[in-house]
DNA sequence: AACTGTGAAGAACTTCACAGCA
DNA sequence: TGCTGTGAAGTTCTTCACAGTT
């Protein structure tokens, strides 16, 4: 999903498809829980069953990697996992900021599942002088004003903005400037960057719309296959009072920041 | 992105393109702000931009949705806000419950983006006893045993799932059996449901593991391209020992709630 | 016999480019 | 003239089905 501007015409190297980037970390998750079971092979039809998939799609994406498994008998786990880490730049060390320190902030600087994936966070930064300091997840939560002596102190080159949507692409732009390369935005705001710069966007309200969309086909479909107030064309202005109430200000993410 | 099993084969009724689905929320958001502003048309080409996207995907997905627009003008901004909603399902109130008051949860609690956009939280549910009656967000949580009543009580059909990962599919079993019917998944494990039943994941460790492969390869471009050592490479770590590491618990998502 | 690796067919999605309407 | 709506072409992703290997 999204990856704003920017995004490579996926071509150069030998490009693995972004689908299949897509999928890697599934896999990698299936096969660590494997590999915590010492369990020493699987068969394509296993782990995808485990990852979520269909095996097909699974063997072709591994085929884009190599040639890591063997006929007749499957994938060693422990050499897949080692495989797709690679792959994925895991096997490094990816130091990593967060900005915006709300309870969205919070919550991600506790995620466990970072720091088990060759990411650390580098330092927890906040726009409000009142949270400098205080500790957040066992760091001190640093002021908006350092931002880049710790950007290019600690060579981050991937940072989280979980700031409100007014702030993000002020921060954006100081992060890049900074040398940051990679951004992950939780911020309900389209950032704009320059060409080099990647960003993926989490949006909790938007994967709510899309499910409450397939909710209201399925309501749809008990009442519907007869009759009843079939889509109002809209031909004339029907809509009602329409947009209405849709105002105020969009609120969107917690956490504090004053734009 | 990930709709894990079960996911109608997009086909009945006057079928929209899931990609297009997709992208709708990014044009409410974008029409929206536009409202908020009082504009009262736009191009698909502005538009476009505001949401990040070009203006012929914009346009093809219009088309999906009827003839809303004018030839020669635009859109009218607050009609189309209208029919975007409609088409979302967001001009009903959606009760939400949020199972897994830890700090994503107290997050998502305190999220505004939801209230704004037709969902409403139902209610706060978490299985650690001392967290119950606790106020988050204006709301007491309530202790897991009451979770089938709730849900039956406030008509829930969505439920958000912000357990740690071995209690994930223990929750989903019973929010489904009490009746949801869509899932949206923090946990970091894949969800096995019934026919009829949409899950969709959100995973924050998977996002950053994308932006690391694609971080990775611009690192790789550089040297590669002849020249200097431009941004700051992160820790070396290489990836000695092969495979071995990457083992222990999978810690991942915070929050309480016990399996 | 069991299971991978992969060409080739098919489906979904995106982009082009222009006809058609205000 | 300006901009939408959309067939058609192009691209990417998925699935099939089977040859190849252990």
């Amino acid at each position: 999903m999204a990856t704003g501007r920017t995004h490579r015409p996926a071509t150069r190297s030998r490009g693995i498809p972004e689908a299949t980037v897509a999928r890697l970390p599934l896999y990698l998750r299936a096969l660590t829980a494997l590999s915590e079971r010492s369990v020493p092979t699987v068969s394509s039809e296993e782990l995808a069953a485990a990852a979520g998939v269909n095996s097909a799609k699974l063997r072709k994406d591994f085929s884009y990697l190599g040639s890591y498994g063997t006929r007749g008998v499957g994938y060693d786990v422990e050499y897949l996992v080692y495989q797709i880490s690679r792959e994925l730049g895991l096997t490094q060390d990816w130091p990593v900021v967060i900005v915006g320190i709300g309870n969205l902030g919070a919550a991600l600087a506790n995620y466990g599942g970072f720091a088990s994936r060759g990411f650390r966070v580098a330092a927890l930064i906040d726009a409000d002088p009142a949270m400098a300091g205080k500790p957040v997840a066992g760091l001190p939560v640093r002021h908006t004003d350092e931002l880049e002596s710790i950007i290019s102190d600690n060579g981050v080159s991937i940072g989280v903005i979980a700031t409100p949507a007014g702030a993000a692409q002020q921060v954006c732009d100081r992060l890049v400037a900074a040398g940051v390369t990679s951004i992950l935005n939780f911020a309900p705001t389209v950032l704009v960057v320059p060409d080099g710069v990647d960003v993926r966007k989490v949006d909790l309200s938007i994967e709510l719309q899309i499910l409450a969309f397939h909710e209201q086909r399925k309501a749809g479909e008990e009442t519907a296959e007869g009759a009843a107030a079939a889509t109002p064309r809209p031909g004339a202005a029907a809509a009602p009072a329409a947009a209405g109430g849709r105002k105020g200000p969009d609120g969107d993410v917690p956490a504090v920041m004053p734009a």
